[in-house]
DNA sequence: GCAAAAGTGTTACAATTACACCCATGT
DNA sequence: ACATGGGTGTAATTGTAACACTTTTGC
């Protein structure tokens, strides 16, 4: 019997803002699961790459450019899909929701972000894709610097602190963190300064990719 | 455009021996590449999972059944494949070789281990998944006890710490790394004892994976 | 009795943790 | 002057790394 296996790419894609990690979630304008909430993806066609897959489904349907990407797993049993047989490479992404303004179109009949608490039911195994991401990404924050994909580039040192609480679900000692980050001068302090209202107005800091590339040829681990 | 795309799986399959880590390959007996060297692997047929799929491959190819089995990474390069779009999800296993028989079947003209730092020249992308499970294999080792996989269900000590030796490639200390296993109490002392020969005769131990899984449900990390 | 591998403790050093007060600004 | 968040150092503890001699067996 002849193969019927039709390939997708989903992509968990992260942001941060105001405290809080969200998804990015489409509402599905076709059958199957119709008006339910799903990753974005779709069908990888016969001439790209999965990556190129992944990006322009993306754009496609949510309006976004990723900077940050990589491939978290490929989901394969057999009754993932409820009328083919279908096999999803799922990619996870990162990217700062500020700098895009996202809008639903092809597959998407809405596009939205969802606090990773508050989220929705999901199509197909998309839970489980979706858990697995939300691990992922909480280890890898750990052992690589990918944090400051979902900052802006200037950023107050707190608002780094803030997302390591926030992802890592515990609080972390200030003064010893600090101390760490710095200690591993993959920041560049600017002379700049940002108030938020009220209180000591913070220093910004730039994350320097070059001198964490630097200390990765060096064999020196980025390591929380 | 319909899509044409086909799904195959690929296992690197490793093992260890006289102090040398080797992989599996097949020769293959049909083009693309016939006569060239491979790593196991085949399409995935229409009502079976992944894992089944590369289960059954190695079995058909090699004669093998394999113990430890994950998921490594999906290959999709347009042109990964001369002929047909073909996307691969590669595995990465561990066996004893001592434990099987291989023969060849199906789609192998021959079967054979080659140690890492003695590979033939590889077929398709093959070079690249390898180099990608080699990585994954040295890394793993160290946050994770899949060493136990390659060794025989009763070891000697001095088995784990050349097998340590040789995947890191670096001389480790024997008291401290002792130490440091032993202390974890994830090792059966057993009361046995085994000579190879010259020397005083070793103790024998068991890996216990109770007591690993109780360890890593407490939150306790194994890490060398 | 000697060659060969197994087994074992202590000390120095490095890294991590715990912990509390002053500073700069806005209102 | 007070409320708010930003910025900083030191000491105790823990973990890691360095290091060499004794034991048990086979020949």
């Amino acid at each position: 019997m002849q193969q019927s296996i039709r390939l997708t790419v989903d992509a968990v894609v992260f942001g941060y803002e105001a405290g809080s990690i969200s998804v990015l979630l489409i509402k599905r304008k076709y059958e199957p699961f119709k008006g339910e909430w799903a990753i974005p993806g779709g069908f990888v066609l016969n001439d790209e790459s999965l990556e190129e897959a992944v990006e322009r489904e993306l754009k496609e349907e949510t309006g976004i450019k990723i900077n940050y990407l990589e491939q978290l797993y490929t989901f394969g049993k057999p009754k993932r899909d409820p009328r083919n047989r279908v096999v999803s490479v799922a990619y996870f992404g990162l990217i700062k929701p500020s700098a895009f303004k996202i809008f639903a179109s092809t597959d998407a009949e809405e596009v939205q972000w969802f606090k990773i608490d508050e989220l929705p039911k999901l199509s197909f195994d998309h839970e489980e894709i979706l858990n697995m991401a939300i691990t992922r990404l909480q280890s890898k924050i750990t052992y690589e610097p990918v944090g400051f994909e979902l900052l802006d580039t200037k950023f107050p040192f707190s608002d780094l602190e803030k997302l390591y609480t926030t992802l890592l679900g515990r609080a972390i000692d200030r003064r010893n963190f600090r101390k760490k980050i710095l200690g591993l001068n993959i920041l560049d302090q600017l002379d700049e300064k940002v108030s938020k209202g009220s209180g000591r107005p913070a220093n910004l800091f730039k994350f320097n990719k070059k001198k964490y590339f630097k200390l990765k040829d060096e064999g020196i681990l980025f390591d929380i």
